[in-house]
DNA sequence: TCCAGATTTTGAACCGTTTCAAACTTGAGG
DNA sequence: CCTCAAGTTTGAAACGGTTCAAAATCTGGA
């Protein structure tokens, strides 16, 4: 790193030049205060030539409006924000994006929040964002404790979560336990019959309920429950923790030839980690993802995954949020289930001679 | 997608309940509002057992400090804006997570904007950004033209440039042609005569850059500069963007052996869309990646890359626009560029008997 | 021309905080 | 006991908008 220092910025002395106001705008478009507001929040009830004139003074003198003392006394602030476990998951990512592009299309703006599944911070952000006054907040909340968001809640602050409903919130999610029960279905079908099911942090719900999904496909196919191996490691689920999981997972199971993992990322990294253990993919052992990331379908070997409509889960979770904000009395909370989907593509295939038990 | 409604959320009527004031705090205390404000504000120049009283009051009634009022009348606000082409890209989704780090740590809340390129929207943006009197900008400019930028900052709303150099200004970025010239000049160290360079939309300042690095080192080796085909695909430089490049390079370039990319989800587009034309990499043809997200290095295949330290970047460029909007007067605009380092991995290989020219 | 109703415009009051000059306390030193 | 400086506490006056009841203006029939 090379830094190259420039000059001080005091050229223009901004220290005192005092901000313009509503009633500066008045005053050179010759109106009252009052009807600059109204230009500014119901042009419609203005007259064509003064709202003309207000604009031009708007323009001319380069107001901007200060939305803090607009929050004051009017009710709504234009700010939603979101807690997500770590934007750095892919997933989290595709949700913040449609998320984010729901507010726009409402006008609001994202505050971004990752809790790193740390209940402190996320403690922290809720405080934040109510110091705020957003309008309200979409979360994948960290754990089963729902105090915190109960008393946001008491104070009018609207909550979506994400992946655990309750019933006294609107909530969207996908079918996990679905979900695992279709990839732990898709590698039976295929003939394997040692599993094992590659996860981050059970403490994580979303993922606990991927390997109970995968536990009830075994169960109806009539295997008993120990024919899936667990590996859980780290917290995150990243690619890297996939390639350690890998290792465990040859070492400890080696009669293995099924693998469904807790995300795309820990299925990248298992696939990269067997590879390097000389083991092929899908020649002898398979592996099936979970989430459907850009890249899982786009890689050198297309990854079999679950696809969940993640983009969509932000976008209507935050529809969700301004419809509870905005029409408080006519809103009536729902969980919204989306379903699931497997993907077939490269990574899975039908046991062979060499493979089986 | 399933939904169940459930009841409307009048139990509690909270239409009505006023919001508790920092005077209701106060009063509870039996103190006057100014030492509440004190407690807020400087809470060592208040007596430890009024403070305390204070403390218990805000806990008793639960008071939540109103921020729009208190930007009225203080100076600061809380938030930083960072505006990005598209988090979706596995770069500006560490590069955010950066920003929002060091804006934790000094107590800041992250607006997250995507101005997808488009010039319109990013100037939405930022008028919103500046209706919040946010404290500073963090941008990935759209175009050259800095006059929305440099009328932000007349009215006082710091500015760092992420990859956009300009002396009046602070920037954070890395050296995008050395980037691409480390690229190139690895391809041709391994005997790599034809190379080819895919990017997406060269309207972006950055691949410019790295595509003119790629330009110099053919030129630093005496090469023509029309030894390298440039592929320009779509506008964000997607996987599935890269995919296409791949068909579009062997039906027009088939005597190309070294691909550098412009980014590595690119790069990983382009060897998927070789290996499914029945090319193999590196055997046949090398690649070279751009950013080295983490799945570039946890990939099956791992790939050969540019490393930069993008959450340092995110980090860095949030420090300075701290310092920046705190500071103002002390502060000196600084010019960041970190070096970025060829990360040798498996997409790339020395010529070979079949491969050459 | 006059009048009732509709449409516009007005500006004082208020939103919840910080600021800051002034008032009050405290206690060490004389 | 008095004085003075340092440490605390106070509350009126902003801050920059929105609201809303009242006033002003306009409209078209009678």
């Amino acid at each position: 790193m090379s830094g190259s220092s420039g000059k001080k910025n005091s050229e223009e002395n901004r220290v005192n030049q005092r901000t313009v106001t509503i009633r500066d705008v008045a005053a050179e478009a010759g109106v009252s205060l009052g009807t600059v507001s109204n230009v500014l929040n119901r042009s419609s009830a203005v007259a064509p030539e003064k709202r003309r004139r207000v604009l031009e003074a708007i323009e001319a003198l380069g107001f901007v409006r200060h939305a803090g003392a607009a929050q004051l006394r009017g009710r709504y602030g234009r700010m939603i924000g979101l807690v997500a476990l770590d934007v750095r998951n892919p997933f989290f990512t595709e949700l913040a994006r449609g998320a984010e592009d729901a507010a726009r299309e409402h006008g609001r703006l994202l505050i971004l929040c990752n809790s790193d599944e740390d209940a402190e911070q996320e403690r922290g952000y809720l405080e934040s964002l109510e110091e705020q006054r957003v309008l309200g907040v979409v979360i994948s909340p960290v754990d089963e404790g729902t105090e915190t968001l109960e008393r946001l809640r008491e104070r009018g602050t609207a909550v979506v979560l994400l992946g655990r409903p309750r019933h006294e919130y609107c909530s969207v999610r996908v079918d996990d336990a679905g979900g695992g029960d279709l990839a732990a279905e898709h590698l039976l079908d295929l003939g394997h019959r040692h599993l094992a099911f590659v996860t981050a942090a059970l403490s994580i719900g979303q993922y606990r309920e991927r390997l109970q999904g995968v536990r009830r496909a075994l169960q109806r196919r009539g295997l008993p429950e120990d024919s899936c191996a667990v590996i859980e490691v780290g917290t995150l689920g990243t690619a890297a923790e996939g390639r350690l999981a890998a290792v465990q997972l040859r070492e400890q199971h080696p009669e293995v030839t099924g693998v469904a993992c807790g995300n795309d990322l820990l299925a990248l990294g298992v696939i990269a980690g067997l590879y390097r253990q000389g083991v092929r993919v899908p020649d002898e052992v398979s592996v099936v993802g979970f989430d459907d990331i850009e890249i899982a379908e786009q890689n050198p070997l297309p990854l079999t995954t679950i696809h969940q409509p993640k983009a969509h889960l932000g976008y209507l979770a935050t529809t969700l949020l301004l419809d509870e904000a905005l029409h408080p009395d006519t809103h009536a909370h729902q969980q919204v289930i989306f379903q699931p989907e497997l993907r077939v593509r490269e990574t899975t295939r039908a046991i062979q001679a060499q493979g089986g038990k």
